[in-house]
DNA sequence: TTTTAAAGTTAGCAAACACTAACCAAAAAA
DNA sequence: TTTTTTGGTTAGTGTTTGCTAACTTTAAAA
């Protein structure tokens, strides 16, 4: 998929995004941040466009464990639970990912990749939608919320914590705090 | 607070970054689109910078009504209520600033538009959690999920839901989906 | 009526931007 | 061993960026 350099730039420019904005990615800063001159950046990617599509592909390779929890065979409540738990451990293993991951903003400027990344944010939501119809028909979660708030529940939830988290410094625990979060999404799941 | 000249500034301003991004607001494009040259635009704010962190004043005066919901005498349920309807009529009515206002990766370049930024993301959060623990004292609200997840579910739940709506082209009706989505945040709450 | 201040103009500047041409060294392939 | 490919380099391109100098017009104040 990625070469050693290309996912060596990936992550640097990921980095750069994280720390100042999308404002803050140049080829230059990137060139510098990794120790080579502008020109050799070109030697891995035909141009910055392909960079920034690099990124989405690389959150989709590294979140994709916590989406498979989805996909699992099992309760939806177990695989509900094991989703949130893969999500804040990876995100607390790759932190600069987790600043800019939920930054749609950072993608807006071209209209392949704002696709791309609705597709990818479509995708998650479609799914966890989807596992909670089929639980709320089986009487294993509680139909008193439509399956597309509870969702929305979930999922914003878990986001806005993460931008609380990036927000603020990283200054509290993200796997212990998700932890809480995830039972009490559990409790009004019941 | 703002001249006519300056709010048609800051409103053009919001507009260019809803349509394409932070990177889509240079100073010749603010220009273009509101008809005058450049230098014209200094009579009116100092430099860029200026202009950013008046958008964000132009936030906090614009979102001021939805806030004052949750200051108003009586019910905590009934505050959240009014809260979240207030906010959805307001974003509905500008839907440039309902692309941006979460968007948060756009103010991240400067320090002090990415602190006042926190701050005033931290002053919404802290009010409806005080309103919801008050709430659970007086049984009002129930107590079995701790009263900082449920301000997580339900701010996280509504930026969740505007996010989806601007980036999927506004296709559907905020305010009648909102209210929806209120109705079963009340059932999570009792 | 004269003076002053506010708000516009044209022309242009230095720095930053993404990217290219041309060349070179080292490693891999033939 | 020769050839080709890969991944670097220095130097430089044209364009865009935020912003300024200097001048002009319009309208309010004296």
């Amino acid at each position: 998929m990625f070469t050693k350099r290309q996912q060596q730039i990936v992550e640097t420019a990921i980095g750069l995004i994280a720390h100042k904005g999308i404002q803050n990615l140049t080829i230059k800063n990137l060139a510098l941040q990794i120790g080579i001159s502008e020109p050799a950046l070109y030697r891995h990617f035909k141009n910055k466009l392909e960079i920034m599509k690099s990124i989405l592909k690389y959150f989709q390779l590294t979140m994709q464990p916590s989406m498979l929890e989805l996909k699992k065979e099992g309760k939806a409540i177990d695989k509900i639970n094991d989703f949130i738990f893969k999500h804040y451990e990876i995100l607390n293993q790759k932190q600069n990912l987790a600043k800019i991951i939920f930054a749609e903003a950072n993608f807006q400027n071209d209209e392949t990749l704002k696709d791309s990344l609705l597709l990818m944010m479509n995708n998650s939501q479609r799914l966890m939608q989807g596992i909670i119809q089929q639980a709320q028909e089986n009487d294993e979660i509680n139909t008193a919320v439509t399956a597309k708030n509870l969702t929305r529940m979930i999922i914003g939830s878990m986001r806005f914590m993460i931008i609380q988290w990036s927000m603020s410094g990283m200054i509290f625990d993200i796997e212990a705090e998700g932890k809480l979060l995830c039972e009490d999404l559990k409790k009004i799941m019941r």
